[in-house]
DNA sequence: CAATAGAGGAAAGGATCGTTCCTAGATTGG
DNA sequence: CCAATCTAGGAACGATCCTTTCCTCTATTG
């Protein structure tokens, strides 16, 4: 038996599992008097977190929902489900949420039972189509440089730059960046003595982590995205087009999960400018419409649909072939 | 100052929060004797939590791996970040995991400070897009129908059945079951005295939920699956097709995420049955393959290769009239 | 070998805890 | 409107636990 943190926690979990509880059942769950319930409950308050209690025939206790969150008392399938989602958040699915599911993932990684470790890497390999040219980042790695960024580990990796030329690196991480579905990490070369940045998708890193490092002060943070806007070469997406589609505005925005403006032109013709890093994910996009478009001024956007067009054509050329002429 | 079962968990917290920690940086933390600190570290142990230690000079205290689970410390952010991901996971974007995630969320939800909840639905709206056809199912809706059956109270809804028809339902919800990306929930009707299987996307539900009800024997979960499935009509995607792509089967399946079997053709070929609900779907997915292929044997989605080749060369041909031929 | 850090025993005064009694107030349902 | 049910909280007491102050010992690093 220890004493009261344990049942404070247990209490907690109790409470988070079910939403009302009477004292008599909390007191036989916990093996106490239903004062000492009483007073666990006030412990559990003065600690910040309210716990909502209602007199009478249909009352009890639950947790409420002003003040602090609470520690979270995850089951194994839980912390698995947390997991998993913070990762899918982090590769991008969910706009400017990246950073804080990778730091989230972090601190969740630091504290999960190895047990659960390949429960979690095996749904991994199950993620549902994402469209998405280019490479993708691995999630282990991301979640390692955020470590050792907080840690003040100094990390080595082999890289892979853009020329395809393969060099060891020691550097002390620093900052973690997203810049849609790439990753970016700001870091101090210790051996060029120099700031330099690297793709995170081109770093393979060596384990383990290398010593503690003190860290060095840090340009402002303007300066850090200005730096890594600079690597990047453009701010933006890289294809942006202007597209006149005929139906209403708000049917192709309900089609267009991404917030984008859409302008409507009269009843049934509508304006907007998707942007992308490729003219064939656009393509794409617009055939999910499912509806007639024009496209203004893109010549890149029009190869595109040129391209794929022969290519289907040729596809439903080969299968007609193939199953012959009906 | 409250006591020890406070200061436990800010121990945890403080753990969580970085990796290395001496005792003396601990005690000076929590304002107590490194003494105090051990005597903590030991009552952690002692409640499941490992915390592993090391002496010497670049020793110091850090959280172990192996055990359980402990309670988790996430600050607003964080916390915000696991439901957004819980919630895409939930949606769908990885397999298998979606009834956990709604679990979780619902565990989430009732802990979570009134003043995130805004944060989060600000990012459900940002959502990348997720190629989809058929409706979503809203998370909110979602995560109060798994608290509903968690807490066994009764539910009240509107209900859109397939032919159009509305109809104001009230049962005893017990179970949420996903298939693919649709939602389905078991009930009991009390009107109807029967099992009923409703499907989520077609429910608004009516708030508060109403009193609770007491639990009725199931039926073994094989009968309810059944049940389910019977309801759906089809256990199997309703469109599957048999294609042939030039391209070696390892650059097929790198750029299919979904776990499918490739048979390899050879060198340059290979074969896949891709399975969707709906033609246009695999229409799109098989552009983004970016290789020629071939359709064995499945009309429907010739048929929507020629309906979206169609709509594509009309883009193109309105697209060089407005800008002009080059 | 020296410095650093954790491990843990012993003892003592003080704080805290859980219990057993109360009484009071709020809510629900018949 | 009353009875049942549930939370709220004060008082007192004995037992327990906690924190601190001293120690000594061991492991690790450079």
């Amino acid at each position: 038996m220890l004493g009261t943190s344990a049942r404070l926690l247990r209490l907690l979990s109790l409470l988070q599992a079910r939403r009302d509880w009477t004292s008599g059942e909390l007191a036989t769950r916990l093996g106490v008097t239903t004062r000492t319930v009483r007073n666990d409950v006030d412990r559990l308050r003065s600690l910040g977190y309210p716990v909502d209690a209602r007199p009478g025939v249909a009352g009890g206790y639950r947790l409420g929902t002003h003040g602090a969150l609470p520690p979270l008392l995850l089951d194994d399938e839980e912390a698995v489900a947390v997991a998993v989602g913070l990762r899918t958040a982090a590769n991008g699915s969910v706009a400017g949420i990246e950073e804080t599911s990778v730091r989230a993932l972090a601190k969740l990684q630091q504290v999960l039972p190895a047990r659960l470790r390949h429960r979690i890497s095996a749904f991994q390999s199950y993620t549902l189509p994402m469209p998405s040219y280019g490479p993708q980042v691995d999630p282990d790695v991301l979640t390692m440089i955020a470590s050792a960024c907080r840690d003040h580990e100094l990390l080595r990796f082999d890289y892979r730059a853009h020329s395809g030329a393969a060099s060891r690196r020691s550097v002390e991480p620093y900052r973690l960046l997203n810049d849609r579905r790439r990753w970016y990490l700001v870091a101090w070369d210790t051996e060029r003595n120099d700031w330099r940045t690297f793709r995170v998708d081109r770093i393979e890193p060596r384990t383990p982590t290398g010593p503690r490092f003190t860290p060095r002060a840090l340009p402002p943070d303007r300066e850090i995205t200005a730096r890594v806007a600079r690597g990047i070469g453009e701010a933006t997406w890289r294809y942006r087009a202007r597209v006149v589609v005929r139906a209403p505005a708000a049917y192709v925005r309900s089609r267009l999960p991404i917030p984008v403006e859409v302008r409507p032109l009269g009843e049934d013709r509508c304006a907007f400018e998707p942007g992308s890093d490729h003219p064939e994910m656009l393509a794409l996009y617009l055939g999910m419409l499912d509806a007639d478009f024009t496209i203004v001024d893109s010549p890149e956007l029009v190869d595109a649909l040129r391209k794929l067009t022969r290519r289907y054509q040729r596809a439903i050329d080969a299968s007609q072939q193939a199953s012959g002429p009906q």
